[in-house]
DNA sequence: CTTGAAAAGAGCGGCCA
DNA sequence: TGGCCGCTCTTTTCAAG
């Protein structure tokens, strides 16, 4: 995992669409390497998968709203069927289990108002949770998928960059 | 935009690597029209992008946190300055203007609780602002792109269906 | 890692129904 | 619209330096 592989992998996370060629003239490798280090880099998981993004508004999907909740019972087993049931629903994007005073949060997206009195009511119906704060979201101001990378050094003398992984 | 798009649409937010002609078969059409449909879809911009998703772990990434500000300005020039500069943070993958008592929610990325701090005095030395909670996440239960889209019809007699978009 | 090249496969476009 | 049939480009693999 050196710096060639980062400048990859923040190429393909930005644009899947570029071809071996392309990413290969842009990292200063010829098509063959630059394929086999994709290919490790499937391998190895580090590139999960490749899909499409899709616009929700273009989909009638205008509403995300980011959902607080505390649990009442904290056993193995409650939590287990919680997890399940939550991630089996299709409206939850994100989903984590949290620090502090909020035990789980999630990032939810549906039609409007109304479908989201549909989600919260089959939510709470679905087991019993101490607490569920709802947050609208008014505004998407920024919504990207790619992580941030160490960026390569901006062009100059060498210095002495940071691990990145367990290398 | 009928179901067959919606059909299409579903199995390219999963995986983008479909070729057009395994898409095809799954939604009954051949190359083609499927192709069209395809080019259509990117070209309205429902089809946003494609992009390669990361294992945010296996690049050293295992922090998510979730961020709530509360503003002391209002004024607009003011959120303008804030949504550019925090829109610029490449730790900020998620960033929303919200209803409420919170102004405004980040889902950030980062190595560790060193390099969050890091982030978190950045952030508190752009702006002023009146109050900022962070949330940790102690695990991620599920991270999906997918929008959920209507479900097609689970395969029975044609039972009348609601319009999506604008059709 | 590089070049070169060849086979397989996918994208793309024309033309017909 | 959708379907058939090519043309072109990319991906993928291999050999040799």
């Amino acid at each position: 995992m050196d710096s060639i592989d980062l400048k990859i992998l923040a190429l393909l996370q930005k644009d899947a669409t570029l071809s071996i060629a392309a990413i290969g003239e842009q990292v200063g490798l010829s098509q063959t390497p630059c394929w086999k280090r994709i290919q490790r880099l499937e391998a190895d998981g580090v590139i999960d998968r490749r899909v499409a993004v899709l616009d929700p508004v273009k989909l009638g999907l205008g509403l995300t709203v980011f959902v607080s909740i505390e649990t009442a019972d904290h056993s193995k087993d409650w939590l287990e069927q919680f997890a399940g049931r939550i991630s089996a629903m299709p409206e939850v994007l994100e989903f984590y289990r949290m620090a502090g005073d909020v035990d789980y949060m999630l990032r939810v997206v549906v039609a409007d108002m109304a479908a989201y009195d549909t989600f919260y009511k089959n939510l709470i119906a679905t087991l019993p949770l101490k607490n569920v704060t709802s947050r609208f979201a008014m505004e998407k101001v920024k919504s990207t998928t790619a992580l941030p990378l160490p960026a390569p050094p901006p062009r100059g003398r060498t210095e002495p960059r940071l691990a990145v992984v367990g290398e």
